[in-house]
DNA sequence: TTTATATATTCCATTTTAACGATTTACTTG
DNA sequence: CAAGTAAATCGTTAAAATGGAATATATAAA
């Protein structure tokens, strides 16, 4: 019970959902992350522990950055399912879309303010 | 996306996940479902409100009671997948097996203080 | 070893959530 | 119509979640 109440809180909160959305695309780095949404760098930090928390999420650090990807749903069913659902989920949300068109031009090496 | 949330945060809170897995056995009334959690009354008012809310629940009147079931899934996709999700999920949890071996004995007719 | 940089953590203010008791509403029945 | 009952709503309080600025940590580079 307390593993599936902790993925249905970690997708409660719409920047976290946006996070699962543009984790489908690439692994991205903690400041593309908080770049892409318009949000404080510590914001997205604490965001993405709470999703590789729920297993929703994994991270491997690269020198300096660290790069988040979508979990391979080995820890936990509930995470794995809800990873599976979202793939064909939002799709058509407009606020994702907008996400997904500026992804693109976001790369870690052209960020200014990074933390 | 909204609706999405909606969901998400519907299924963040322990007694609302009770109450979808009472739900799977029979509908059941709110003096059932308070006595069977053990809540206030308007506790688990309140909670069938964002279950419903959330396309997860409906409710009909019968009379003096209103019974709450499960939803049909017709409302949103989101709801619809989480109640088959759950149908499958937390069979073997500790806190859900200890309500629904209560539950049989719990009636509408023998409850005390309803409200 | 000093400096720079990406991320994590801490601190604080604000908002949201959950719980209960009390009250109100809606319906039934005498 | 009045009394009784189940559920919904209101008011309040405590706990949890969210966000950003500031600081600490860890790694890379000079």
């Amino acid at each position: 019970m307390k593993i599936f109440i902790r993925v249905m809180k970690a997708l409660s909160d719409p920047n976290r959902v946006k996070m699962m959305k543009l984790l489908q695309h690439r692994p991205l780095c903690v400041c593309e992350i908080k770049e892409c949404l318009g949000i404080a760098q510590s914001t997205a930090s604490k965001h993405l522990k709470i999703l590789e928390d729920a297993d929703l999420v994994r991270s491997f650090k690269d020198g300096l950055w660290v790069n988040y990807s979508l979990s391979d749903g080995n820890g936990s069913p509930f995470a794995a399912s809800m990873i599976g659902n979202l793939k064909h989920w939002l799709g058509n949300d407009a606020q994702i879309q907008r996400l997904e068109n500026i992804l693109p031009g976001i790369d870690r090496h052209n960020i200014v303010g990074k933390g």
